[in-house]
DNA sequence: GTTAATGCAAAAGCTTTGCACGCGG
DNA sequence: CCGCGTGCAAAGCTTTTGCATTAAC
């Protein structure tokens, strides 16, 4: 597990690449390519859709962002020492922002059908975020 | 007011639309459009994908039919009778069809941060279908 | 007979890809 | 310098829409 051969071609370090980057740690959470466009153009302006897409699936590759798939939503991603650590995600059905969870819900086995074989699974939970929600 | 219910006008009974529902009853879980496509087709072989789009989007605002998705997989439908119950989705990772699970995991408002509200919730199980597990 | 529903084709998103140029190493 | 990564434009997919025709009722 710790051979060094997995790595593919070393990535360079663009400006597009370092701006995208950048706007995954400065927003804090999950973030949809549009999302990514528009944080990276303001430090790259000539940012081009296809270099968010094509920038996003390398990261993905390389294991430095991992995808967050909200259902009725476009896809996203966050960091992956984020993803890391086992979690799942609220999604503000006012602001339609997607925001990190901590903890797990527990039974999930007893759910499964005989003959089955639970190998991950997937949790959002929708409601109001702390700024959407009533005072 | 023009109607004493919340339906709009009735939907009429074509053959399109009964050989959809039809889809549906004989599936017996969530369909993708190009699934219904090809499920109803059988039985009316002019049917043309817009009108399962149109069909799939009507029953939905008229209820009957529910919508399930699957993170990373197109969207799909089930029939709301089944939807009523409260329920979860089962995702094969090797053949890609979804099934129903009975249940519900426990615990889960104690994973929603300070201030938010908790309205609703999706949990999807992925790993073998019994069909396609190891014996 | 009315009028909603259908089928086709074109349009509208979103994502991917081909290509020539420019920048990183 | 060499070659990867970028920007642009065009192509691919899935889903939606406009319009004339068909078929429910």
């Amino acid at each position: 597990m710790t051979s060094p051969s997995e790595e593919r071609d070393l990535a360079r370090t663009t400006r597009q690449r370092t701006a995208i980057q950048q706007a995954f740690e400065t927003a804090q959470r999950p973030l949809a390519p549009s999302e990514v466009l528009k944080l990276a153009s303001k430090l790259v302006p000539s940012m081009s859709l296809s270099t968010v897409y094509r920038t996003l699936r390398r990261m993905e590759e390389e294991g430095m962002i991992a995808p967050v798939s909200v259902p009725g939503e476009p896809p996203r991603y966050e960091l992956a020492h984020v993803a890391e650590h086992h979690h799942h995600h609220f999604h503000c059905n006012r602001c339609g922002r997607v925001f990190d969870l901590v903890g797990c819900p527990t039974g999930l086995s007893r759910l499964v059908p005989r003959g089955f074989v639970l190998e991950e699974h997937t949790l959002v939970l929708h409601g109001l975020c702390a700024e959407c929600a009533p005072a």
